[in-house]
DNA sequence: TTGTAAGCGTTATCAG
DNA sequence: CTGATAACGCTTACAA
């Protein structure tokens, strides 16, 4: 068993041509069956496989998919595991690379995965990324691309998505409800529309209950801790300090928290959070963080169907645009009006 | 810049033979000067990229690696991107698979990447998985394995691991110190090689300082969250409950911790508590938990250049082991001495 | 310096 | 029912 054994093996030692070899596998219906019997006892032996190496190169498609997603964060993990469940179903190996949050790296994996020739490509962007000239190169090249959670509107593929607008709005208007009234946003990098969205769904509940939405009480941050952190610092600063914060990601109200902890606030009672993503994490610290829910898996699953659908393609997806409803998860740093005193029953 | 451009295409643009341009291309020195120049521009122009397809029909490979982890949890991930990092480098490309910690699924995805026909393997196994015959076939087919992390002994090919055995003592050992008497243990799965090991360290540290081992308070259980809990529930129910618990993952410690505090006992005065990972969840509860890191990126980096170095491949590895050593982090969850009463310093 | 032809592993088409 | 032959895109002797 030592190299592969080929088509050409069994011919021979059947002493028939390569091609009724492959008929015979292939089980076409025009072969004696005294012949394929033969042939697939012996390929069976030498343990036959296919070189779909060779089967590509006649079909030009490799049945492999490429993802390029800026992390494995635990959402993000949770999509790909989406991804790779529905494409396994459907016959395809997926590919996965992370950029990152690279521009550069991000170029470099999609030349990469060309490079391997995947069928096409599953891209959630980098926070760096405003250019979608790699990525028209590849649909320049008939291969299709679906956009997921990241997205970036420029690129005309079809799209899935969280209505993080309603993700923004949700978190702002509970914080509303429970009274609180000055209400500061860490939102993420200026670039990234997922950010900008959540933002608008801020700014649009502020709105809508006629608070006036003041600019200094909206940090534009990395989507990271630390900097959640240091930029909640500032924000509790203030001569006026904000008696509420929204973020766009369970990370950055992490951040958040500890800052409001040095500065030995109470939550929910002198200041109101609000998570993004429902991590594990966001009910395990103390008091448990409200947070926004995306079905992340689900988004995977949804985003590869997608695929699958444009890769057998006769239909024109490249407007569809596939928006998943969020769910905000109330718990206990933004209830204020559950705790009146700094009650002990908040931390165990 | 409809379908590729391929050598052919430019070939016959020019004139020339296609051995030609192939040779022009890749800068062969018998090559008239103006040819070349000539299909260099044309080429440019055409965006041509040689097919890779073809070319690894003609070479044997791909310069693809195939990844196949068990899940992509928090260190998992941290593994993968170190070995993204140095594959990258080293001009490879990486798939990953996972395989839901499902031994059918492992050996789909083997079968998978064998068909995409990668050059070789970079594994951390199931915890189902205690059968290497899929494997084994891969080696048969001279494809370099490299194993990490859940290594499986079984194998004969390289491995890079932790040094399991000394984290799972150093738990146990710093517990001792403490003060601490009935140290229970929340083993993994019986097959996983990491749980054993880390047991083995549990136990060595009890007999060195002559504390009977009780099989009572040697729990196996599944490596989640939920199991811990539940296991946890047993351990106190005991008539003679343990005073702490040493476990194998993060995941488990928080499920312990809940049990615990459900139980309404405190850590670490009542009770003692060590996770395993050094998850940054391990300093955002309350209390922080103590837990013993590995160097998960830096493993990730080591396997995969030892894959290279195994696939430029001229020694044996096969009998090579690498052994990473684990750190304990000494936090709230377990410093008896620290903390006498139950100070409120504790929960913030 | 260039072209021809064979080969990588497979399938499809067309004769026989 | 079976066998040549060409083709996928590329490289590489070998010949010219």
């Amino acid at each position: 068993m030592e190299k592969q054994a080929t088509i050409k093996d069994i011919a021979r030692a059947l002493q028939v041509s390569t091609s009724t070899v492959s008929r015979a596998l292939r089980n076409a219906n025009d072969v004696n069956p005294e012949t394929r019997k033969a042939v697939l006892a012996l390929a069976e032996e030498l343990n036959y496989q296919p070189n779909q190496l060779a089967l590509s190169l006649l079909n030009k498609h490799t049945h492999t998919i490429g993802v390029i997603v800026p992390n494995l964060d635990y959402v993000v993990a949770a999509m790909v595991k989406g991804i790779d469940e529905v494409a396994l179903e459907a016959g395809y190996t997926v590919m996965v690379c992370q950029s990152n949050e690279s521009y550069g790296r991000e170029i470099l994996n999609t030349r990469r995965l060309m490079d391997s020739l995947v069928d096409g490509f599953i891209i959630s962007v980098s926070s760096e990324t405003n250019m979608v000239d790699h990525f028209k190169k590849i649909q320049s090249q008939k291969k299709p691309i679906v956009v997921f959670d990241r997205i970036i509107t420029e690129l005309n593929a079809p799209k899935v998505r969280l209505d993080n607008e309603l993700g923004g709005y949700l978190a702002a208007q509970h914080l509303i409800d429970q009274g609180y009234k000055r209400i500061a946003i860490l939102a993420g990098q200026k670039n990234l529309d997922i950010s900008n969205k959540r933002m608008d769904g801020y700014i649009r509940a502020l709105k809508e209950n006629n608070i006036k939405v003041d600019k200094d009480l909206i940090m534009q941050c990395d989507f990271n801790q630390d900097y959640a952190y240091v930029a909640t610092k500032e924000l509790l600063a203030m001569k006026k300090r904000p008696d509420a914060i929204c973020t766009i990601s369970d990370r950055m109200a992490i951040g958040a928290m500890l800052a409001i902890k040095e500065k030995k606030l109470r939550m929910p009672h002198d200041i109101g959070l609000v998570g993004f993503n429902n991590e594990p994490v966001t009910s395990l610290v103390t008091p448990m963080i409200s947070s926004v829910e995306q079905p992340a898996f689900e988004m995977g699953k949804v985003t590869a169907k997608l695929f699958i659908e444009m890769m057998h393609g006769n239909t024109d997806l490249s407007e569809t645009e596939i928006v998943l409803k969020p769910k905000l998860f109330v718990r206990e740093s933004s209830q204020r009006l559950l705790y009146k005193s700094p009650s002990s029953t908040l931390t165990v």
